[in-house]
RNA sequence: GGGGAGAUACCAAAGUGGCCAACUGGGGCAGACUGUAAAUCUGCUGUCGUAUGACUUCGGAGGUUCGAAUCCUCCUCUCCCCA
């Protein structure tokens, strides 16, 4: 029986290879790159985040791509935002009749859209906010506790996060109506990965790479242009130990090292959150990195029931 | 050539007769995670499919002792200082 697919999904761990799966993907589907990557949207950040924007040309062919630059940096995007931007792009690419690829790394973003997260609008409640933080946390505790049903399963490690837990929490309780007009997505989700240790190797000569070409100057670009040092702290990996270079906190050595093995980290943290989708009723199709690009876009065509 | 310091698990580094299969940090592995997610947090990390269990470890070889990573002897190697 065949499956109506509406939605490509290629996932996978940094350096892997997936933006040239999906773009060669759009190119034979006629269809149109959506990004899923939570630091891609950011303009003037580029190297740092692995953009490959001579990837979106296939063949001579230009294919169009979605939620990259769509914000300044030093912004702090988030997924509430990812996913309302995400349905947009979703309608707009359907009612061209152009096909969807979505690419990206970032698990929790892909799982958004994919899952159809419940996610409102909740707005800041300075009021509350200023009320909870005089209390101390295991008063936090209790409060959120006290909720009926719990919308948001955040981590709650932090008092800001506890905090902002209550506030969704509390906003639901007096707006119950939260259902979006959400798209029915039946997506075939296709992994690419490397075995690990080919994949290590990846990420190091990437790392360099980047590093030839420019990445601290960018870095120092945007310090320049008047992010702070913690902004860019907060985006981590590569800003995060480049910026700790440039500031003097850490010798081009240490931070090589600290970032590569970050970066190495990082990689894995991904593959953790993948498996749990496995786990969580996401069947994943895994794709040898090693495999030429015609075999992969064959298995793929073959998977969405083209061939 | 003379004098001194040291060799501990993947790395660094504690431990200086029993509480040591060995503190701790890093790395590695596994996991959690719906509003910072490139973040944040948790567990494991000598071997034995499980173990209040067994077995093998602290440069090497001997020895002392009821008992050694810890004490003694010899050997090998490393580092530092003076020549």
């Amino acid at each position: 029986m065949a499956v109506n697919y509406n939605i490509l999904t290629i996932l996978g761990p940094t350096a892997g290879g997936k933006t040239s799966v999906a773009t060669r993907m759009a190119y034979i589907l006629n269809g149109e790159v959506i990004s899923a990557d939570s630091r891609q949207v950011y303009r003037g950040m580029d190297l740092g985040t692995g953009k490959d924007l001579e990837d979106y040309v296939v063949e001579g062919t230009p294919i169009p791509y979605h939620l990259i630059d769509i914000v300044d940096s030093g912004y702090k995007y988030n997924v509430y935002e990812y996913q309302q931007d995400f349905i947009q792009v979703f309608n707009d690419i359907q009612s061209r009749n152009k096909f969807p690829v979505l690419c990206g790394g970032s698990g929790m973003y892909i799982e958004a859209v994919l899952k159809g997260y419940k996610l409102i609008h909740v707005p800041v409640n300075e009021q509350l906010r200023s009320v909870l933080e005089k209390k101390p946390y295991n008063e936090l505790v209790e409060i959120l506790a006290s909720f009926k049903t719990l919308h948001n399963k955040t981590d709650i490690d932090t008092r800001k996060r506890m905090i902002r837990a209550i506030e969704i929490e509390e906003y639901y309780s007096e707006n119950p109506q939260l259902d979006v007009d959400y798209p029915k997505l039946t997506p075939l989700i296709v992994g690419v990965k490397f075995d690990r240790q080919s994949q290590r190797k990846r990420i190091t000569s990437r790392l360099k790479q980047r590093l030839d070409e420019g990445m601290i100057d960018e870095v120092r670009k945007l310090l320049d242009r008047g992010i702070s040092s913690e902004t860019l702290v907060y985006y981590g990996l590569e800003y995060k130990f480049i910026t700790q270079h440039i500031t003097g906190e850490l010798s081009y050595n240490e931070m090589f090292k600290k970032l590569e093995t970050a970066i190495h980290q990082f990689a894995k943290r991904q593959m953790t959150w993948f498996r749990r989708m496995e786990r969580n009723g996401f069947k994943i199709h895994w794709l040898d990195g090693y495999a030429p690009m015609n075999e992969k876009t064959a298995r793929i065509l073959e998977l969405l029931g083209k061939k």
